[in-house]
DNA sequence: CGTGAACTTGAGATTTCTCAAGCGGGGTGG
DNA sequence: CCACCCCGCTTGAGAAATCTCAAGTTCACG
């Protein structure tokens, strides 16, 4: 089990090293799983849980008539599928680039967490920041116009994978189709691909091909309404 | 430390005498809050875990310019603040009714949970689904009509307020004003109005003053596509 | 009997959606 | 090596859902 993870975990608590040992230990398979393809599905019942180990991903739900909500964006170290530590999941997971994924027993994983009280704490904590961030996603869908919507996403997306380093000088490796954007926001494609243009005409950002270009970070803070107090991440600016 | 909190953690892993018996020695301080207060601020910095005894409560978040979003509502035996057992809140509670709250110290808890890793489990599944809910709200705001939203919303709370006796032979008690339902669901106070006009006229609701009458289950479940599984509850029909 | 909060209604204004079509680049088969 | 095709992006325009503003009504409560 290796250090993204590790390193994600200790933004939330200290680790021993005991602590770091025992994560290190984890038994876990490896797999690898191509770009659009699902890595888990709705119904799923596997009983171990997964690690992004690299690439990145998203996790989404489907209506009866295909519409569909997508959840969160991921970056490697982070477990997609924490719930189901204790419960089974509600949701899908797909990759967005070819991704590399740990399935780590659910068995052994709750042996470590009872046995390790800081590291059961410090994936507690993940998921309880994870709640943060839904929240903060229905204050937007819920209260914030389209454009606040879009902008607020992208400073999250940009604060996130700054903190894992898959980015950094304003330009960010972040490979969404507007569907994907448009899904997660509960937009159209139509009118998300307008608020995107009405966005670069203001020179906030740029955003083409599969890469996030910042251009004023003051100003997409401003136009999102963004703060990033909810993510619970140790200062470090962005 | 009284018998709802418990049986709401049964939900999510039985429980051992001596858990219970750890649950029941927690130092509690139990204050009252009138209907309409604030429980806790955004910015509430406490380091007490607060549980909803008595009534009914709500947490929200409020923008700068007044725009509110409710992001749950509470009934006896919820924790309403999880998320301060290692972080600090990010929003604000309100009671719905006079309300009674017991105040648990975070390091008495933290300590129970160390000590008893099935009640570790059950209030780490607590915040699991509750992350599985605001999913489900998620998906609400971001993909269902607004007739489609709030019959899943009052689904939602009728299963909710049954699993915890709080109603029962298709009435249920839910103090809330259309105003709060317009701010859970992300309308406006009229667009609220007119849709619970027509699924009054539809006879699937009753939902005058402080009661809510289920006229039509299944009906109500289907107009809110409501499939109660993302609860994660023991089957009770409903 | 007065008052205020909550609910209701009407009507025009906006945002956002849907449908429909055209454009463009990269990948692929001939 | 090139033409074709598909996916994703873009544009236009009318339609629908929802919002805002503004009043009026009702009802519980003092």
């Amino acid at each position: 089990m290796p250090g993204r993870l590790i390193a994600n975990l200790e933004n939330y608590g200290a680790l021993t090293p005991a602590d770091r040992h025992a994560l290190e230990a984890l038994p876990a398979r490896s797999v690898v799983c191509p770009a659009g393809a699902e890595i888990f599905e709705e119904g799923d019942t596997s009983s171990d849980c997964r690690v992004l180990l690299k690439g990145q991903a998203f996790r989404h739900k489907t209506l009866a008539d295909g519409r569909r909500q997508i959840m969160s964006f991921h970056a490697p170290g982070d477990v997609i599928d924490l719930q189901r530590v204790f419960l089974t999941v509600d949701y899908a997971a797909t990759a967005l680039t070819v991704c590399e994924v740990a399935l780590v027993p659910r068995t052994a994983l709750t042996a470590v967490l009872e046995a390790y009280p800081q590291v059961a704490r410090a994936f507690w904590s993940l998921s309880l920041v994870e709640g943060a961030i839904f929240r903060e996603w229905m204050v937007g869908m819920g209260r914030r116009s389209a454009q606040a919507r879009i902008a607020h996403l992208l400073c999250e997306v940009v604060v996130r994978l700054a903190a894992v380093g898959a980015g950094g000088n304003d330009r960010y490796r972040f490979p969404v189709t507007q569907t994907h954007l448009a899904d997660a926001l509960g937009l159209s494609v139509v009118h998300t691909n307008r608020v995107l243009q009405a966005l670069r005409r203001a020179r906030l950002i740029d955003f083409r091909g599969r890469e996030l270009v910042v251009l004023d970070w003051p100003g997409l803070k401003a136009a999102g309404e963004f703060d990033a107090g909810y993510l619970q991440l140790p200062e470090r600016a962005a």
